[in-house]
DNA sequence: ATGAAAGCGCTAACAA
DNA sequence: TTGTTAGCGCTTTCAT
């Protein structure tokens, strides 16, 4: 009659003390490796969560102190960077006795930050949310927050950033020095690239335009812009390309979108002898024979761990907003190369 | 005095009971959309919600009720064909009122499915995890449980699979009917491939070598493991073609594999003329001019969407277990091609 | 249709 | 050092 095998009844902290014959605040006490405890009674804890595999309720926790669990949003899922600064991220948190659990959004991102925030968790990494500074400052009263990826100027949050401007200026300066002229630059939509967006890629693509200009070059900027959609970098790229007069080298703002130029570039039978290319972020493919992409390394798992380590300080206790920068470096590859010789030289 | 502006206190549901002068179960009622709530009260309480911004605690939540999060464990980031399952995952809950949310693992899948029941999801979609199946039955007594890429054969939870039998067939069948006979299979290690592991890589093993056996060629068998390194692929690939003789296929397990072993050929100058190659999972990438490579899909983002339903179904109060397969289908790209002639025919 | 009150599993004062 | 107890915010009978 009673529903007996379908669902056996949890067992909680009552049980533990019942078993190990204390009370419970004992036993929450060894749990949380609080101090107060004998070894007789850790022991004895300990041996009885063993026996009735006790597994601590994160719920309840949360109710009375912390959830043990930091989450981290991210824009979407799928990109290699942010894929190695979850990893930084996750690494980081090692041995400590927090969890990392992650919320994909798509588009804005207020929902999953929202969630996560609704959840209870101790603290929150978002990585380049489009969210309004504004809005974040309020959510940070409530929890400790890591922005990863934006140039704000946060005074209840920390951000963890890459140098942005020397990312983008190593880069022109590499196909500078190669000797092109007609430099394209490949980067998102208008609202990602808005000045004082704080996002990486309007310190991107205005450092592209001051080069251009601080070379004499300035009346052949020409920025493509790509949308959302699976293929948009490489059609706005085959329609550069199929433009007169063609650069002889395209800046991509990030790697994805330049793995997508080099679709549009590899279809045409281009090599970079014909066409440059370089991108941002150095993930993994860039380094692969058969894309062999020049791009910048600003170490997305240092970034993760970066982040990290400022969420925990926050939890801790700190209160001043903090910041970090982190250096890239250009690695060059095949995909960059001397622009060929002028037309009608 | 008082900690004024740092840290202020939560909005509660007596909060919201208070302003909108009703009960605390009312608000209770309205914020589930549970029945017996009239409309004025409704309108009352929306509004109550609003002007105090009130977001109930998932964690209170999950005290008496449901978190209304549902918990998706992945055995590493960064793989594409997992980020298509999670992405139809995260589609299928649409406008469901339940909150996805991600625990990467690493190595041994225990502990973040672990952390997810921890916190009280009221349901987990496991991925091809390296678990214990009766681990599982004993954990899917307690929460519900569906697990994608297994062929277990469970009775407390369910799962989602590929007919990977029929999608190694299919390779087998393509690069034979090209006139290969020579034809190396690229896998992961023993005990992902180990028969009745019921993993997807064991049956893919499997097929391959039963197809060599009936096309007569049992004796060209040669299988290749790839450890968990990154480059690990790559100069496993890298030995096999340095070998004599020398494959003239190669029938990667999935296409990250199949990534690595592409370095390897574009590395030692060779084409699809050469060494064909074939993957499984057919990712984005697959895609890609550049890499242009033969691979099987079996639809991640189907396979997610199915496990959030069955997951769904479940949580309903299904408890009969439901097993679901994805048919696949091959995808000829360029990266296959018919054999050279033979050495001194 | 609405409200009162019990209690989910845990932590943190405080008392012993 | 150990135990007692009052809640945390919510859902859910059960009255009204």
């Amino acid at each position: 009659m009673s529903e007996e095998s379908t669902r056996r009844r949890q067992v909680t902290i009552v049980d533990v003390a019942r078993e190990a014959g204390v009370s419970r605040a004992a036993v929450s006490k060894v749990i949380r490796n609080a101090a107060g405890v004998s070894p007789g009674m850790r022991t004895r804890v300990d041996a009885a969560i063993r026996v009735l595999d006790y597994r601590p309720s994160a719920s309840a926790r949360a109710m009375r102190g912390s959830s043990y669990t930091l989450g981290l949003e991210i824009p979407h899922l799928g990109n290699q960077f942010l894929n190695q600064v979850i990893d930084g991220a996750r690494r980081a948190l090692g041995q400590t006795p927090y969890q990392l659990i992650i919320a994909p959004a798509d588009g804005p991102e207020y929902g999953a930050i929202q969630a996560l925030a609704d959840r209870q968790v101790d603290g929150i990494v978002a990585i380049s949310p489009l969210v309004e500074p504004a809005w974040l400052e309020r959510l940070a009263e409530r929890v400790p927050v890591v922005m990863v990826g934006r140039h704000d100027e946060p005074s209840n949050y920390d951000n963890v950033v890459g140098d942005d401007v020397t990312g983008a200026r190593q880069v022109m300066a590499h196909l500078l020095g190669l000797g092109h002229r007609r430099i394209a630059h490949l980067t998102e939509g208008e609202a990602v690239t808005a000045p004082g967006s704080g996002i990486p890629h309007s310190f991107r693509l205005r450092a592209y335009q001051e080069c251009m200009a601080a070379a004499g070059f300035g009346s052949h900027v020409q920025v493509v812009r790509a949308g959302p959609l699976e293929n948009s970098a490489r059609d706005a790229t085959a329609a550069l390309l199929a433009g007169e007069p063609r650069p002889t080298a395209i800046f991509a703002a990030h790697d994805e979108l330049a793995i997508g130029a080099l679709a549009a570039i590899a279809e045409l039978g281009l090599t970079a002898r014909e066409v440059s290319l370089a991108g941002y972020d150095d993930t993994e493919l860039a380094a692969h024979p058969a894309i062999s992409l020049t791009s910048v390394n600003q170490s997305g798992p240092e970034m993760g761990r970066r982040a990290v380590t400022m969420l925990l300080e926050r939890i801790a206790g700190r209160t001043e907003p903090s910041r970090c920068s982190i250096t890239p470096t250009l690695q060059v590859r095949a995909s960059t190369a001397p622009p060929p010789p002028e037309d009608g030289s």
